[in-house]
DNA sequence: CCACAGGTTCTTTTT
DNA sequence: GAACCTGTGG
């Protein structure tokens, strides 16, 4: 059955398409109508592959548009994927389903709203709106913040989702599980109340609706011919149920599912992710034939040589090989710091080379395992006078003054959302404080309505000027009623006190500048998605989409939704850039989970020390060890030309100073791929890290090692002690040295970390990495220097 | 209501 | 080290 007109079966017929593809890319683009799983390694070619067959299934005439739905993660990857596909094809591709999950989620429920049960206008919780709503739950129901704390409340709730449970399938085990039940049960009458959803229930709300409401989903399963989702490997439960229903396995209907991902780069399972959603994948549509993509376009063989060596150690894989034809290139650079900060300084020198060699600042890329690991190496890139860029900071709609104004915008289309009337009820201020508050929250909890229809029977002074805030919303909806979207922008910053409050602000300056951006990120919206759609960038025609059952057009009119909500809606679902000089060519900077899916000219993966990458966090079991495995994985494949890789001594990390082993990862890599900058096991730990630094600056220190290969044996120059440094000089016992390295015949390598006692009392503290850190006896332990 | 001091915590993150 | 929260005093 199917609803489309659709052409006679190709085959691979001569077609500029498909001209430099290699035989797998071919075999992925134009395989037959069925299930499909495509195995695609870094570099090989995988978006290519996509955009490549949708255009070829089109070409071919055996899809219309509307037949394609095309599944991602990020917005960014659905957006090249809309601009490859544009310059392929000569039509429109707005007839085609491609976005995220997610985007995707809320196309589907702002055509069935009403079987949904939604409000037409409702609005979506972001991460943080997510966490202060059920904060506000947990207030109520007066329970422990300690014990219930709202952001891990909020991982349970979230949990709960991705396995498709409401708070009655939930199985309760003991008092914890059954109060955070209760809590999921409140917080979903809240928002429902409220009538506005958190990302996992955009998915649930419509995994729920295609499930039980078979006419819709017969529609769905006839409309879509061809569903090619991304990255699978990263789908959790629930967005494999989801696209089942879409697609449902085991059913000869002619539809074809084709799933592309790679296990090795699967790094958020730590959020619900399950790389094992390939596995049941091909078992549960009975893949014929798994089509392994291997051959890499992006990095030169040693790089290459390196990731395969490191990614061969995990036991949980597929299986897949990378390979390439281009030559082994440069060896990767490896570079032992004594500290942190020297490590920043040694990644400006490499980079003032690699940018005097004529590479372009933005092909460099510095990556690190978390956030706090950056500010070393901002400040140092600042004061070398390099411009940087640092992904994953506040992104734009998620400032705090952005989101004030949002919320003022979200009050005029739906006064009943309780997240936004608290947030701004009392900024700028206006008298209301926290008594006044608490007595609204309770009237409105007593008589089960939102704070907004509360205020009425509100009494006395807050009551006042409680009413006088819903006054003031109510009068800014009027004002506003056929203004422009840039319009209303404008009026409910000056109506709402906002723009003035930040005028004489003292450092409201900036702030001011980001609500200007904002009218101009409106004006760019509605210029970008025009007229002709309602919220969320849905056709009209869509909406109305004959033969859909039950699919509600905009209001009874069918008049176009108001942009606002559309505005909204992306506001919540695209938390936007985070980074105003995005153009300008600055070297990038951002964790390694960030950098997936990128790809640049030189890397340098930074803080390779055992606890920070692989991170203490995940150590503890072994899936956490082959994610963080698989997350070096990444990291590597993102170089093509040059890759380097540092690590230090010390570190200051939360305050205070740490004493680190090089990560272990080394150990996995192959030793011809590497070229060893200073000398290997030259004394870990130093705890004068500074002072070395200092002295190496002033002339001692390692000679005869520049332009050197890899350097076995250099002369190591003492530099002179501080004199500040002769205290801890003589923390010394049997030839060993605080801060320095120790080797013991079990626990391997280790620095050491304290010195204690005397005599057959003498204890020391040794950090041994991978195995922890230790008191040792050292009337017991055999504990020998390092040089 | 607000400004400030102290205590606490601290992976990775898109939507 | 810094962001975030809570409690105190004006």
């Amino acid at each position: 059955m199917n609803s489309f007109p659709v052409g006679p079966a190709v085959d691979a017929a001569p077609s500029p398409l498909l001209k430099n593809l290699n035989p797998e890319q071919l075999a992925a683009v134009t395989a037959a109508a069925e299930p499909a799983l495509i195995l695609a390694g870094a570099g090989s070619g995988k978006t290519r592959v996509l955009t490549t067959r949708i255009a070829w299934l089109l070409n071919t005439g055996q899809v219309s548009p509307g037949g394609i739905m095309a599944v991602t993660f990020t917005n960014k990857a659905a957006k090249e994927m809309l601009t490859r596909l544009s310059t392929m094809l000569p039509f429109n591709v707005r007839g085609m389903w491609i976005g995220t999950f997610h985007g995707l989620c809320n196309r589907f429920l702002r055509a069935h709203w009403k079987q949904a049960n939604l409000p037409q206008a409702f609005q979506i919780l972001d991460a943080s709106d997510t966490v202060s709503a059920i904060k506000r739950v947990i207030k109520a129901m007066k329970l422990d913040e300690e014990r219930f704390v709202p952001k891990q409340v909020g991982w349970f709730i979230a949990g709960c989702k991705e396995d498709a449970q409401r708070p009655g399938d939930v199985e309760v085990r003991d008092d914890q599980t059954k109060t955070l039940v209760e809590i999921y049960a409140n917080y979903e009458d809240q928002c429902q109340r409220e009538g506005v959803v958190d990302f996992a229930e955009l998915m649930l709300r419509s995994y729920e609706l295609l499930r039980d409401n078979a006419a819709i989903r017969e529609h769905y399963q006839r409309r879509f011919r061809h569903l090619l989702v991304d990255e699978f490997q990263d789908t959790n439960k629930l967005q494999y149920a989801w696209l089942k229903m879409f697609a449902p396995p085991g059913v000869d209907n002619g539809q074809s599912l084709l799933a592309v991902g790679d296990d090795d780069q699967s790094i958020y399972a730590f959020r619900g992710a399950r790389v094992g959603n390939m596995a049941d994948f091909e078992r549960e549509y009975r893949v014929r034939k798994v089509i392994k993509l291997e051959q890499n376009y992006r990095s030169f063989g040693h790089i290459l040589d390196a990731a395969n060596e490191l990614i061969s150690r995990n036991s949980q894989r597929l299986g897949k090989t990378l390979r390439t034809d281009a030559g082994l290139g440069d060896p990767i650079r490896v570079q032992e710091a004594p500290s942190d900060f020297a490590e920043a300084q040694w990644l400006i020198e490499e980079i003032q080379g690699l940018v005097r060699g004529g590479l372009d600042r933005q092909q460099i890329a510095i990556l690190y395992r978390s956030n706090a690991q950056s500010r070393v190496i901002e400040s140092a890139l600042f004061n070398s006078g390099i411009p940087y860029r640092v992904y994953g900071g506040l992104r734009f709609f998620e400032r705090a003054e952005v989101k004030h104004a949002l919320a003022y915008l979200r009050l005029l289309e739906n006064p009943n959302d309780d997240t936004s009337f608290l947030r701004v009820v009392n900024f700028p201020t206006r008298g209301i404080g926290a008594k006044t508050l608490e007595n609204l929250q309770d009237a409105a909890k007593a008589s089960g309505r939102s704070l907004y229809q509360s205020v009425s029977a509100m009494s006395g002074k807050g009551g006042a000027n409680l009413l006088a805030f819903t006054n003031l919303i109510d009068s800014t909806r009027n004002l506003t009623q056929g203004m422009t979207l840039r319009e209303i922008i404008e009026q409910v910053l000056e109506t709402s006190g906002l723009a003035d409050f930040y005028r004489t602000d003292k450092d409201g300056a900036e702030r001011l500048e980001n609500l200007d951006e904002l009218v101009n990120a409106a004006e760019a919206f509605v210029m970008q998605e025009g007229f002709g759609k309602n919220a969320v960038g849905l056709p009209v025609d869509e909406v109305a989409e004959s033969g859909t059952p039950g699919a509600v057009p905009d209001a009874e009119t069918g008049e176009i939704m108001s942009p606002l909500v559309a505005f909204l809606t992306h506001a919540s679902l695209e938390a936007g850039d985070n980074q105003a000089q995005a153009g300008q060519d600055a070297v990038q900077l951002m964790t390694v989970h960030s950098a997936k899916g990128l790809e640049f000219d030189a890397v340098f993966i930074t803080g390779l020390e055992e606890g920070l990458f692989p991170h203490e966090n995940a150590m503890s079991d072994h899936n956490g060890l082959e994610e963080e495995r698989r997350l070096m994985y990444v990291a590597i494949t993102r170089a093509r030309q040059k890759l380097s890789l540092s690590f230090c001594q010390t570190r200051m990390l939360h305050g205070q100073t740490r004493y680190n082993v090089k990560s272990r990862f080394f150990d996995e890599l192959p030793e011809a791929a590497l070229k060893w900058l200073t000398p290997r096991n030259q004394g870990f730990g130093s705890g004068f890290a500074r002072e070395y630094q200092q002295a190496w600056d002033r002339g001692s220190g390692l000679k005869g090692m520049v332009g050197a290969g890899r350097v076995e044996k250099a002369a190591w120059v003492e530099p002179p002690v501080p004199a500040s440094m002769k205290q801890k000089v003589s923390n010394e016992h049997g030839g060993l040295r605080v801060g320095k390295g120790v080797f013991h015949t079990k626990f391997g390598e280790g620095v050491l970390l304290t010195l204690e006692g005397v005599g057959t009392d003498a204890r020391a503290q040794v950090n041994f990495g991978r195995h922890g850190t230790k008191w040792l006896a050292l009337s017991v332990a055999k504990l020998t220097p390092i040089d």
